[in-house]
RNA sequence: GGUCGCUUGGCUCAGCUGGUUAGAGCGCCGCGUUCACAUCGCGGAGGUCAGUGGUUCGAAUCCACUAGCGACCACCA
């Protein structure tokens, strides 16, 4: 032994300089791993997380199964690259540092201007991002960070340059004026999915409107109208459609059309909508489609323009207040709905309220048919790789999201009017347009002052971090491009499928016409214990640092694998990373015994690497159970279900291994090889789940790295080369276990079972030949109380399929026992039948269960008489 | 309005394409602790799998409907 073990495990002590010696030994790069030249690339990028954030529950979880993925295909031989960044969250970075600054010295960033600004968030970010990445290592992630990158890095920018003069000069880009959702507060523009609805209670005001009257909430906004709407089949306005009407105002009278548009809803409100189609959504759609112009009397403050009269410079709420009262002098006002709940539109940041704007920004236009694309557009490309399954969806439910969403895209706003970002690389005198990497030669050339939404330089994310575009020449990729992408899986949470995934797909289509990424992996979030999402706010958060520091990473790890299944929302609490710990504990202890058990030592680990040999029925039952681990943990990764394959690992290793196997290891002497070689093996399985626990105890027996061992090969069962059958020991077991069940109670009350399963085996000599073991184990048979109560037993022996099951039953439910054998048996009869003309069809047939085919021999008997020979054998020990 | 998901023992959840007596962890009750482990061991109680109907030899599992909960999308003039 290299080392002793301290008796219980110790992760704080631990942790750091396990993963100074992982970073040391230069792994975590795929280009120091010693493999062939063809070993196959596997290629996970963290999703970035916002610079400005800590690190919370979420994050966690997302790191436990990326590390989990890239360590499983690591031992698998892979050349796993799992890269880092960070990403700079435009808005809500410069609003937290905005914010900081107003608090600390009372200025606003127009006070200090752009440049000041922008150096005041970078020296911000400096302090944030290391904390993050701190945080990131002590959950013992694998990254490579020697491929670090950051969204708004010297490369990431070059590359959003390239991408944009390329989108431009393609025609997927352009400039025009559209309605925008405007955040006044933020003074910048939001894309459709930054923008939150929540629930209101306000006011619905019904306004004589000519001879209308009509339902509005915004009554302020009757100054930019320009028409009235109603809906071309409501017989109660048909008089009016195309006439123009004089309609009296608190700013006097002015002129609309009457336009007939199915948009109009004739159950809302009277039927009748007015038209301002500078300032809504759906206004400004139906004046296109009638050709009416609009009228805009709100600026960029939220405030009424100087068209508006004694109202210019009032914000809008004031505005409204200030018309009501002057409509209702004036008798305009016909009633007010004080019920009215309405969903208000919201910025997501910020939560202030959105004001639909027309205005001048950059667009990529996702329905523009492009030329690099085959002549298909964004959008049916887009659409195009998650119909055909190049990319698909863990779980596939997301697929149709993402589907639906994509169908309704409208065109991408990409410029904000904030500092902090991309500034797009555009500029102009008079004119003069010129988009290109540098500023054009010559004087007076001003560049645009917007910068692009943060998801364009994260949608580039799986190719700007891998040398796009210098590894990306005439068609042909290059170096790390070359080698990584496409990536493998995209692993993050399911509310981000619009906002990021989808921008991925998109922006890798156009830049490299492949997919960005073949699996999406999406798990839920992780709530608090009733079931709220965790916030600061709240002060429900459970923080993961400080449960690191409680439990340990591995525990931590472990408790946000297991029990969380893809897609689905799960409430979490700190006793779920206790277990896990306990159990963690008990692995070390597992190891600890076995290590300081081996009656040998001259084995050598390194010979371990295939079977020994089976000795006893308990060797090969043990050998059998850890091939079957291993073959469903690499099934269940490999299906990314990462919660059974714990729940297997778990089963062998506490249920199987530790409460079993090793206690016949006591009394059986010998099994040194055996031990050591299971040992191994779970440590290399548990590794990906609980890396530093694992690589700690392996540095007490090995030189080498857990790490980059090899993953022990998913094969068929060996039972045959064996002369011991597991089934055996499974009887055993069973014999063992309903034994101490009869002991432990004076009387035999319910159905007990032996459910020992039984291939033509004569059980009595089974029995005789494996007494010491039956005898011997501390929970087997110390006594012969059995004998006493050997007559009070009733039994029966339920053969069926070639199956025989003991059943110890009780006095009480003898005949309800017997009777459910019964309808069972008729099951099983009818079933025979149908199989029986169903032989033709081979499908079928092989596809049926074992025990339903051999039931053709079998009948289903009552045995008494055998159960006594059992009985009796047993009692003889 | 549209879409999706959930409902399994006191709590948190598993349960793959229908097939032995529906599982686990926590909690609870009883017993135990001599040398791997009290971050432990052994045993136990506790479920008409939301409801109704259907398909089937057989349904927690498939289908339909109902009820409750949740999420997302759209729109709200």
């Amino acid at each position: 032994m290299k080392d002793e073990l301290d008796k219980a495990y110790s992760p704080t002590e631990n942790e750091n300089k396990i993963y100074e010696k992982w970073e040391k030994s230069g792994y975590f790069n795929p280009d120091n791993l010693e493999l062939s030249s063809e070993a196959p690339s596997y290629t996970i990028v963290l999703p970035p997380p916002n610079i400005t954030a800590k690190l919370h529950l979420g994050h966690s979880a997302m790191l436990a199964i990326e590390d989990l993925l890239i360590r499983y295909k690591r031992l698998k031989g892979f050349r796993t690259l799992w890269l880092p960044g960070t990403d700079h969250a435009a808005i809500a970075t410069q609003n937290a540092v905005e914010k900081k600054i107003f608090k600390e010295t009372g200025k606003t960033r127009h006070d200090l201007g752009r440049d000041r600004l922008l150096e005041e968030v970078w020296s911000f970010l400096k302090k944030t991002q290391g904390e993050i990445l701190v945080q990131t290592r002590s959950m013992g992630a694998s990254l490579d960070w020697s491929r670090l990158a950051f969204t708004l890095d010297d490369e990431r920018q070059q590359a959003v340059k390239v991408m944009f003069k390329e989108m431009y000069e393609a025609g997927a880009i352009y400039r025009g004026e559209r309605m925008v959702n405007w955040c006044p507060r933020c003074h910048s523009t939001l894309a459709d999915d930054e923008v939150e609805y929540k629930e209101e209670h306000s006011k619905l005001y019904w306004i004589k409107y000519g001879p209308f009257v009509l339902a509005t909430s915004r009554p302020e906004t009757k100054l930019g109208d320009t028409a009235v709407a109603v809906h071309p089949d409501d017989i109660r306005y048909q008089k009016y459609i195309g006439q123009e009407l004089e309609i009296p105002g608190v700013l006097g009278s002015f002129t609309v059309k009457v336009v007939a548009d199915k948009a109009v809803e004739m159950e809302f409100g009277s039927g009748v909508i007015k038209v301002t189609p500078a300032h809504s959504f759906i206004d400004s759609e139906i004046a296109a489609r009638h050709n009416i112009s609009g009228r805009k009397i709100i600026n960029e403050d939220g405030r009424m323009m100087a068209n508006c009269g004694k109202y210019a410079g009032l914000t809008t709420a004031e505005a409204r207040e200030a018309i009501v009262a002057d409509m209702d002098a004036m008798g305009l006002i016909d009633h007010i709905d004080d019920n009215y709940i309405h969903n208000s539109a919201r910025c997501y940041r910020c939560d202030s309220v959105i004001e639909p704007l027309p205005s001048e920004q950059w667009f990529i236009g996702v329905d523009k048919k492009l030329a690099r694309l085959g002549n298909k557009s964004l959008k049916e490309r887009a659409l195009e790789v998650a119909q055909t399954e190049e990319i698909t969806f863990v779980p596939d439910r997301f697929k149709k999201r993402y589907l639906d969403w994509m169908t309704n895209l409208h065109d991408w706003c990409i410029s904000r009017q904030i500092w902090f970002g991309h500034q797009i690389p555009v500029w102009y005198r008079g004119a003069e347009v010129y988009c290109g990497l540098e500023a054009p030669e010559g004087a007076d050339w001003r560049q645009d002052t917007d910068t692009l939404d943060t998801w364009f330089s994260s949608g580039m994310w799986t190719f700007s971090t891998l040398g796009w575009p210098d590894n990306f020449k005439n068609g042909q990729k290059t170096g790390d491009l070359a080698k990584f992408h496409p990536t493998q899986v995209l692993e993050t949470g399911y509310e981000i499928i619009t906002l990021w995934v989808s921008r991925m797909i998109m922006m890798s289509l156009f830049a490299l016409n492949e997919i960005p990424f073949s699996k999406v992996y999406l798990h839920g979030m992780v709530l608090d214990k009733n079931g709220k999402k965790m916030s600061k706010s709240k002060g429900n958060g459970i923080d993961p640092i400080e449960m690191i520091e409680k439990f340990g990473a591995d525990a931590v790890r472990l408790s946000l694998l297991m029990g969380f299944t893809p897609g689905n929302d799960n409430k979490f609490s700190e006793e779920r990373i206790e277990t896990k710990r306990n159990f963690i504990n008990k692995l070390w202890n597992i190891s600890r015994f076995i290590l300081s058990s081996l009656d040998n030592n001259d084995i050598k680990p390194k010979n371990l690497n295939s079977r020994p040999l089976a000795k006893s029925l308990a060797d090969n039952w043990i050998l059998e159970a850890l091939q079957k681990t291993i073959n469903a943990v690499d099934k269940h990764i490999e299906d990314m279900n990462f919660s059974l394959a714990a729940d297997e690992l778990n089963d062998f290793t506490w249920n199987k291994l530790a409460d079993w196997y090793l206690e016949i290891a006591k009394i059986e002497k010998g099994k040194s090889e055996i031990l050591l070689y299971i040992l191994r093996n779970i440590l290399i399985l548990w590794h990906p789940f609980i890396p530093f626990v694992t690589e700690k105890i392996w540095s007490s027996f090995n030189d080498n790295l857990l790490m980059v061992e090899k993953w022990p090969e998913a094969i068929g069962s060996g039972e045959e080369n064996n002369n011991h059958s597991a089934r055996d020991f499974n009887i055993i077991q069973e014999i063992i276990i309903a034994i101490r069940n009869v002991r432990s109670e004076n009387k035999i009350e319910p159905a007990r079972k032996l459910p020992a399963v039984i291939y033509g085996h004569d059980l009595e000599t089974l029995i005789k030949d494996n007494a010491e073991l039956i005898k011997n184990l501390k929970t087997g048979l110390e006594s012969l109380e059995i004998k006493e109560q050997g007559e009070k037993i009733n039994g029966a022996i339920l053969a069926i399929s070639g199956k025989t099951e003991i059943y110890l039953l009780g006095a009480v439910d003898k005949e309800k026992e017997e009777a459910r054998l019964l309808k069972e048996k008729a099951n099983l009869e009818k079933l025979l039948e149908i199989q029986k003309n169903k032989l033709a069809n081979k499908e079928f047939m092989e596809r049926a269960p074992e025990k339903i085919v051999a039931l053709e021999k079998e009948k289903i008997t009552f045995y008494q008489q055998d159960l006594e020979k059992i009985i009796k054998a047993l009692t003889q020990l």
